[in-house]
DNA sequence: CGACCGTGATACCCGCGGGGTAACAGCCGG
DNA sequence: CCGGCTGTTACCCCGCGGGTATCACGGTCG
């Protein structure tokens, strides 16, 4: 009745992301049709119409849409559980910290002093990831706790803490008429043709239209801006690895950015709270 | 390597539980041989020791306790997945809204009003649950959004939106000497020794010392308060289902209480989207 | 001290079902 | 009308999940 397996959950899932029963196969490892009388199974089981079979192609009904977001989920909390389990059992009982290269040293550099001082938190591990990535890490387990920024990252599905808020400034070549101006606004940086704003990916992992560059990494955009190719606006404290040519404006109608410790919504580790109890004495900003 | 079925995380959670192979195995009506087999199996996957199995009973590692607490989130998850798919596949394709009964009527009342009014907002059921239960059924699928209090009811796991904040009421006999008072304190209510005040169960489901009686429902308590037997502190908004021979009496310092839409904070559905946002802009309090 | 429970582990067998290969069925473009 | 796409059907095999019977160990009690 109410058994679904996450083999099931897993070759559904391929399907629904190819809508090719014989790319999912081939992605899965298996033959194609053992594939198709799975998911003619896990329909049955649920009573559920999941795909559209069209001769040419496969589509989701959205009770499908609804299985392949639930899905997701679902199997990235069994993926956590496997994770978390397998590091509880390792001699040296570490906790993993993901955050994105560069950002918000200075606050790390304090949380990790914190914790190195405080007894009763265990050992972190800090791992860098990319930009975007970090409800991802929390979620499947592959991290325990995240450094993550208000308002750019996607908080869902995450609890957090405010450590440390601050403006952002923009960084352009030393010898750009911008570079002479004590401050600046938004619409002065929109409005500079020559150095176009680098383009973040979105939430979904599109890119917002513009003329900037997209890029997807810290690197990439530390590349472009040491050839001056492009403009950026970031929060003080990622000067970390500013280039002596460059030079920082403060911009006056930038949205603050929080630096925020964040953790899976439905953590119950005591571990965590821990952590997070330590964060929270730290003195604020 | 990675792959592990909810069959095994059901039987882990079993035993985990009961703590014992015999017993487990009679819940998950199964012979004990298998199960004990199942668990090796998942040990020997995991590469983990999850009990430490002692001649006289058996006890988790601290593995095991995180695995466990892991398990129960994932297997929720796809529980969640099941039901939320099997209830897009209806031709109603409503919403589910968990709630205590009798609190928040009317904050209740405006939303459904607002919710039906609004053509982008789906149908909404009403699904009337135990104190503390909310988030349970937020997380396991049997509700999509629910009506919680801050600081009493657990948010963890939740995004939340506050619709309504208010004080506190006492509610007791109208013979007794407090209803005749104006207002009263906490303090107040405490020290009177005929009439104490109902324990609730706390998060982890154990209850608070104290005087009182043990209360788990909404009628239980009303049961309670119709015979004289107990006293107590709730929202203003609660007495809808007041006797007509007791009084209310303003708590003046007990904590303020804020009524909260609440949905899975790992949520990624437009329909719950939609109805968040439609209850956000009713006019807040 | 030995018989007896009660614990989980082992040994063995059976049958379901997940996996494979081969062949089929609709639908398109030439 | 054919060939090349789709996904489905038909069939077989064997791995493994489940069952019963039994064992191994340790505590308890007469």
């Amino acid at each position: 009745m109410d058994l679904v397996e996450t083999r099931e959950l897993r070759y559904f899932v391929a399907v629904a992301e190819e809508l090719h029963f014989g790319r999912a196969a081939e992605r899965l490892e298996i033959a194609q049709p053992p594939l198709s009388r799975a998911i003619r199974q896990l329909e049955r089981r649920l009573g559920v119409d999941l795909l559209r079979r069209d001769r040419r192609g496969t589509e989701l009904t959205e009770a499908g849409e609804v299985l392949l977001r639930e899905a997701r989920t679902a199997l990235d909390a069994v993926a956590a559980a496997v994770r978390r389990t397998r590091r509880a059992a390792r001699p040296d009982r570490s906790l993993v910290l993901a955050t994105k290269a560069g950002a918000s040293h200075a606050v790390l550099q304090r949380l990790l002093d914190a914790w190195a001082a405080d007894p009763r938190v265990p050992a972190v591990e800090v791992l860098l990831c990319e930009v975007g990535e970090q409800a991802e890490l929390l979620r499947d387990g592959r991290a325990d706790v995240a450094l993550m920024h208000r308002p750019v990252d996607d908080l869902a599905g995450c609890d957090t803490e405010d450590l440390h808020t601050e403006p952002q400034v923009a960084i352009v070549p030393g010898t750009h008429p911008l570079a002479e101006r004590e401050r600046v606004t938004m619409a002065d940086v929109r409005a500079v043709p020559d150095l176009p704003m680098a383009r973040w990916p979105r939430l979904d992992g599109t890119y917002p239209e513009g003329p900037g560059p997209e890029i997807r990494t810290q690197s990439a955009l530390a590349q472009l801006v040491a050839l001056g190719r492009a403009l950026l606006v970031i929060p003080a404290s990622s000067r970390a690895w500013q280039w002596p040519e460059h030079v920082a404006v403060p911009v006056d109608d930038a949205p603050l950015i929080t630096t925020v410790l964040a953790w899976p919504a439905t953590s119950t580790s005591p571990e965590v709270a821990a952590v997070v109890r330590a964060a929270a004495d730290l003195p604020g900003a």
